[in-house]
DNA sequence: TCTTGACCTCAAGTTAAGTTGAGGTCTTAG
DNA sequence: CTAAGACCTCAACTTAACTTGAGGTCAAGA
C-alpha cells in the first residue's frame, strides 16, 4: 500500500478506512461525496482515495449535524474553503466568522432551554399560571406569531 | 367567546389561535396532536379548544427541535409530566434531570465546535497538517470506530 | 337564510438524510 | 490462477417531520 516518506502512515485512505476510522457507513461517505461535502481521488481501478484530512471534515460535519445544524447548510460553510488548494488563513477566517453567529445562537438557545427547565423546577410553571416566568398578563396574545419568551430572538434569514 | 372571569381573556384557545401565537401552522399543531406532544378538548361541535399552557409546550417543543433533538426524545420527555392534571414539582424535576444532561453535552458540542473553527484560524487545520489540534501522529488510527477529537464523548444511549 | 372563513378527517405528497440491494469489478493472499 | 473480500454504480426503499388537497362541517354577520 502506498506509504509516507519516513513514517508508516499511508498517505491516502481507501473509502473502507475511511467508514472505520470516522464512525460512519461506506454508504454515508458516498452519499456526502455526491453532496459534495467530501471529495476524493480515484485509483486507476476508479476506487475512491482520501486525503488524511477527509477524518477532519466527516467529523467536522457530524459535529455540526448533531447540533441540529443540516447538511445544506454545512455544506454550504464548507463550500467557503477551496477543496482543490489547502485553504489559507482566511479561508478559514470567513468559514469561522460565518458560523461563529450561528453557534452563538445556539448555545444561546441550548441554555436558555436548560435555564427554563431549571426555573420551572421551582415552580411549575409551563403547568402552573403563576410563574414568574410566565408571559406577564399574557400580553403577548396580539402580537404576530413566533413562541414568546423561550426562543431567543433568530437572524433574518 | 368564553372568557375569563375578570380579565378579558379567553380560557381556551382554537387551533388557529395557538397557530397564530406560537408561530407554528394548524397542520403542525394537528401532527403533535397525533403524536401525542399536545393535547385538546373538543367543542360540540368537534373543534379543538387548547388550554392556555399548550403554548409553552409548543415552544418548548421547537426549541429543543431547534438544537437537534428529535420529536420522540421530545415526547418521551414531555411524557413524564402528567397531561391530565397539572405537573407537580416532582414531575418537572424528573424531566429535568433527564435532559440537564443531555443539554450539558450539546452545550459542550457546540462550544467545542465553535472553539475549534477559532482555533483554526489560527493555524489552517483540517487542511494543514502540522497543527497543534491535529491528532497528533495520527496515533488513533488503529483505535476502532468513532471519530477523533472533535466529537465530545457521548453517553451510552 | 345564506355565505364566508375557520375547522374537521384522512390520504397522499415532499424533503432531508441515509440505507439496502442487485449486479458487476478490483485486489491480494494462497 | 483463483477465490474472498473490498469496491463500484444506480435505483429503490426508509424514517422523520411536515405540507397539501379533497371533501365536508361549524359559526357568525348581513
Amino acid at each position: 500500500m502506498n506509504q509516507g516518506p519516513q513514517h508508516g502512515l499511508p498517505m491516502t485512505l481507501s473509502v473502507g478506512e475511511v467508514a472505520r476510522r470516522s464512525g460512519v457507513a461506506v454508504s454515508t461517505l458516498h452519499f456526502y461525496e455526491a453532496k459534495g461535502l467530501i471529495r476524493s481521488e480515484r485509483t486507476v481501478g476508479n476506487q475512491r482515495r482520501y486525503a488524511r484530512a477527509v477524518l477532519r471534515r466527516v467529523s467536522f460535519v457530524r459535529v455540526a449535524q448533531r447540533v441540529g445544524i443540516s447538511l445544506a447548510d454545512i455544506a454550504a460553510a464548507l463550500a467557503a474553503l477551496p477543496a482543490t488548494a489547502s485553504p489559507g488563513r482566511e479561508d478559514w477566517a470567513r468559514l469561522s466568522a460565518a458560523w461563529r453567529e450561528e453557534l452563538d445562537e445556539r448555545i444561546a438557545q441550548l441554555k436558555k432551554l436548560r435555564d427554563t427547565l431549571d426555573d420551572c423546577i421551582g415552580c411549575g410553571c409551563l403547568s402552573i399560571d403563576r410563574c414568574r416566568l410566565r408571559n406577564p398578563g399574557d400580553k403577548l396574545g396580539g402580537e404576530g406569531a413566533g413562541p414568546q419568551r423561550l426562543l431567543v430572538r433568530k437572524k433574518g434569514r
